[in-house]
RNA sequence: GUGAUUGUAGCUCAGUUGGUUAGAGCGCCUGAUUGUGGUUCAGGAAGUCGCGGGUUCGAGUCCCGUCUUUCACCCCA
């Protein structure tokens, strides 16, 4: 083992090969399906001013407070790296002005938080997310959902649930706030300490604690919906019934909190047994964020691509089976070979097709075992003999047989 | 940030109450007569025992610190 004085940092990690390939398979199917939608691909920058965190997530928030890796640069301008793809995805499209409001843009991208790493946490992860901007539409919502979901099936995911709530609009949040507080008074003594200090602070957090006795506290009192106008319920009705008629399942879940600033009406989360502690897969909602003069209303999720890769392999999918096999490995016997199946190898890949060769004199048996393990599916020999006759040894791996061509052959038939 | 937990060859792990040159399996390399892989057999290379201090005649084994791993809280994807 190296020594850990020039390792990554702590819950950051090179991803390689065979990982690699299940991100490959993750990465290109999204964005086929993607193409379908009509979104298309942003790449914003990692680093953002600090302040397009703290506008659109929100101050208060434990993300933008405690999580951020958030830092002063050599101009003494305050930065951060960003803790999700929503903010700055927005900043871009506000800067677009009438176009950025109807807009539909997917990103694939590393986010960073310094949190203790555990259970399908790192400080840097990976998202594959989306935001569609425009007017609140109970039909967009339903879309977003039915993209996601599409997402899920083109990768193989079985086992996961989808649960929705609302927050409800901007008018909704004071009176919801009232309201459970007053529902949850006369529980106070009963509720744990945790919970006795957000009822001030963020009653919304009582609704999802996991104590056994808050709970029991919560089954029993008014939800947060109940306290919400007449549209916003209206709102998420359409959008259940709308997810219906496309044959998609949701559980509506009212105890679903979902802490950012920017969230209104719509929010949902997909969870997987297959996770610890942090068994979210991927979140979203309606949001509406104000980085420009108005506020651009949108709709958007984001994906754990880490947590997506462990529900996978729950689900038997797993990298090696997205390993690329295959193509052809050149065997070469003396120098002169050598020198050959280099010119070779550089007219096959010419051609496109996958080739390996050792590049050192050594032993056919050695060169025979790499071309075993490279998983070729032909291997091409040439020695002395086939040099001087203008041929090459072609044998077929899995059968074992072989046959002697003449080399114009071997470029016309691989 | 809090509380636990881990760190020995490329990988997975043994290393007994601190005591000679730190082991195994897998992998890797070489060979088993001429130019043929996946099996078998034989041999071989490979470890500053995470790092830094301390205790001791002596530390992979004990103590402290630090970094890292894993897990939970908090919160989120």
């Amino acid at each position: 083992m190296a020594s850990n004085e020039f390792q990554p940092l702590q819950g950051m990690s090179d991803i390689r090969a065979p990982e690699i390939y299940i991100w490959r398979m993750i990465e290109e199917k999204a964005r086929t399906i993607f193409a379908c939608y009509g979104y298309e691909e942003l790449r914003t920058p990692s680093l953002e001013k600090l302040s397009v965190f703290k506008r659109s997530i929100g101050d208060t928030t434990d993300v933008v407070q405690k999580e951020m890796y958030a830092f002063e640069d050599r101009g003494g301008r305050e930065l951060a790296l960003r803790p999700e793809g929503t903010a700055g995805t927005i900043r871009h499209l506000a800067g677009r002005g009438e176009e950025g409001l109807n807009a539909r843009v997917f990103y694939i991208a590393p986010m960073f938080r310094c949190e203790r790493p555990q259970a399908g946490r790192k400080r840097q992860f990976h998202q594959v997310g989306v935001e569609a901007t425009g007017e609140p539409n109970p039909l967009a919502d339903a879309e977003c959902i039915a993209l996601q979901q599409h997402l899920l099936d083109a990768w193989g995911l079985t086992g996961s649930k989808i649960q929705i709530s609302t927050r409800g609009a901007m008018d909704d949040r004071q009176p919801v706030v009232d309201g459970l507080r007053k529902a949850l008074q006369p529980h106070l003594a009963e509720l744990c300490e945790d919970c006795q200090r957000r009822i001030a602070e963020n009653v919304l957090r009582v609704i999802d604690c996991k104590n056994e006795k808050c709970a029991e506290i919560v089954r029993r009192i008014p939800s947060a919906i109940e306290f919400m106008s007449a549209d916003s319920r209206a709102y998420l009705d359409q959008v259940i019934n709308a997810l219906k008629n496309m044959g998609i399942e949701v559980e509506l879940n009212p105890q679903l909190v979902r802490g950012l600033d920017y969230y209104v009406h719509t929010v949902w989360e997909i969870t997987h047994d297959a996770l610890g502690a942090q068994n979210a897969i991927a979140g979203g909602g309606r949001y509406e964020i104000a980085l420009g003069k108005k506020g651009i209303p949108g709709v958007g999720f984001a994906m754990g691509m880490e947590r997506v890769i462990t529900s996978l392999e729950a689900c038997g999918i797993t990298a090696d089976q997205f390993v690329p096999r295959g193509g052809i490995w050149l065997v070469s016997l003396g120098e002169e070979a050598l020198a050959e199946n280099m010119k070779l190898a550089r007219e096959l890949r010419a051609k496109g097709i996958h080739c390996g060769m050792e590049l050192a004199a050594k032993s056919m048996k050695a060169q025979m075992r790499k071309a075993d393990r490279s998983g070729a599916e032909k291997v091409i020999i040439r020695g002395e003999n086939e040099i001087s006759k203008g041929t090459a040894m072609v044998k077929n791996m899995a059968e074992g047989s072989q046959e002697e061509l003449k080399l114009e052959d071997v470029l016309r038939t691989t």
